[in-house]
RNA sequence: GGAGAAGUACCCAAGUGGCUGAAGGGGCUCCCCUGCUAAGGGAGUAGGUCGUUAUGCGGCGCGAGGGUUCGAAUCCCUCCUUCUCCGCCA
């Protein structure tokens, strides 16, 4: 959410920064209309309660020496009507000024490369030597399938498309990757650690930004007004809103391991098979909140932080700067860490690290005081997944196969796996 | 799920319609006393937000949202949270 204010005041500008965005911003010419009204219904209403106030006290002294306050009193009757006439037109342009305000997207970052889709995004740079292969590589879940550690077709029987079972060691290797993650951050990166309740509010969802705009990507439960999260964000970040914050308090720095659920409305038919796009999923997310002008550092180390995770695994990817078209709609900033898939001949995204400044912090109300005597400000919120397990898994399952079907296990991981270096078909 | 109780400022807490636009404590800040410490004495201590071309004035605020009333912390309704007992349950 943009400030009232800010907006107010540099109305021009914002409109044209939004314009790179490519978003439809037709309701954001009735702006200033609403603002203004909003004012002006304000000031009636309150200049009448100031009177209001202050003949009910006279009231109430007249009544005391027993003297006629009837006229005074029907007088006020016909305040408090109208004051009520006011205060409603008031609530539904506030509503509507609101609503307005909850759907613009946040302005791009100066740093920010301007462009219209995926490609126009910049490469940042790029590590690890993609292997070459002297036998055909297989897509992951062929690889999985062949060792016997995942099952899709169950888990269509079971549930549906885009749902998976990892079995017997496969499960394992999941679950060694979620420990090795989140014990390297805690250990290493000083995150703390968290674990999120997996379900939320309507008011958690619009203070991370998905609600109210994108209803349609997360799963909600019936006869309940709350939500499967599609990210650890959601929680993590709304752990503090509505709060203030010491400066001794900053900057916070959570990882949390969550199941990521997203109903991946409108990707029909993309990446249908394997472990690319699940309605489920695995996830380290890292998320801090920052003072405002260490943000963009904190991005810096955010990002670097997921790419350990990467170079640990001997994984190769790039990161890529994304432009104003490809953003999304919370974020001033954003790389995308794309991990090497061999059956794709291409890099593939693990990793989302975004700074999204204020925005969220102004939707969530998180604000922190620089010294018990300053006013409150609004945080920075930033995060990213470090990383996205399941496509961990399936980046590993390729650029890891052998010849004779098998996975050579990386090393970082076999600790966690009963110190086993390889898995063999079955 | 059933029955009950409670939510007041940093904390505890008084307060059933109008000098409470929030008593009193504790804590915290400052001052006095004091060789130091302790004890004692005094003063201060809503914050936030919104409006207003404003070193000022005003609106809102007692869990949240409505309602009654000239006037609500106080009365009514709905919701949320916490606690106790019972039931059920991993």
């Amino acid at each position: 959410m943009l400030d009232l204010k800010y907006l107010r005041q540099n109305y021009q500008e914002v409109k044209e920064k939004l314009q790179h965005r490519g978003e439809d911003l037709t309701d954001l010419d009735h702006f200033e209309e609403w603002d203004q009204k909003r004012r002006q219904y304000i000031q009636e209403s309150e200049e009448l309660k100031a009177r209001r106030n202050e003949v009910s006290k006279e009231i109430s002294v007249l009544k005391k020496e027993k003297k006629d306050a009837d006229h005074l009193i029907k007088e006020m009757r016909e305040v408090g009507d109208r004051i009520k006439e006011i205060d409603e037109q008031l609530k539904s342009v506030e509503e509507k000024l609101n609503e307005l305000l909850l759907s613009i997207p946040n302005i791009p970052h100066e740093s920010t490369p301007i462009g219209e889709s995926e490609d126009d995004n910049i490469e940042v740079r790029k590590w690890g030597d993609v292997r070459q292969f002297n036998f055909e590589e297989k897509p992951h879940w062929d690889v999985a399938t062949d060792l016997g550690i995942l099952d899709f077709e169950r888990a269509s029987k079971v549930t549906g498309s885009r749902f998976v079972f990892y079995k017997g060691i496969g499960a394992r290797l999941e679950r060694a990757l979620i420990n090795f993650m989140m014990d390297y951050q805690v250990d290493e990166h000083g995150y703390e650690e968290m674990m999120p309740p997996q379900i939320v509010n309507r008011d958690s969802l619009t203070g991370t930004g998905q609600l109210p705009k994108f209803a349609e990507d997360v799963f909600k439960l019936e006869d309940w007004d709350y939500f499967l999260i599609p990210t650890a964000e959601v929680p993590v970040t709304n752990y503090h809103r509505d709060e203030i914050l010491t400066a001794d308090d900053m900057p916070k720095k959570f990882a949390a391991y969550s199941a990521n659920f997203r109903s991946e409305a409108g990707s029909a038919g993309r990446d249908t098979r394997g472990l690319i796009r699940q309605h489920q999923f695995n996830k380290i997310e890292l998320v801090h909140l920052a003072i405002p002008e260490e943000s963009y550092d904190t991005l810096e180390e955010l990002t670097g932080h997921a790419e350990k995770i990467l170079q640990l695994l001997k994984l190769p990817y790039r990161v890529m700067s994304m432009c104003t078209g490809d953003l999304g709609f919370t974020a001033a900033k954003k790389y995308d860490i794309e991990v090497w898939i061999p059956s794709n001949n291409t890099y593939r995204e693990i990793s989302s690290c975004s700074n999204f400044e204020d925005f969220q912090a102004r939707r969530a109300g998180l604000r922190f005081r620089r010294d018990p005597n300053s006013k409150p400000e609004f945080v920075h919120t930033l995060n990213g997944s470090g990383l996205a397990v399941g496509r961990t898994v399936a980046a590993i399952l390729e650029n890891y196969q052998e010849a004779d079907g098998s996975l050579t296990i990386p090393e970082v991981l076999r600790p966690y796996m009963g110190n086993r270096e390889r898995i063999e078909p079955k």
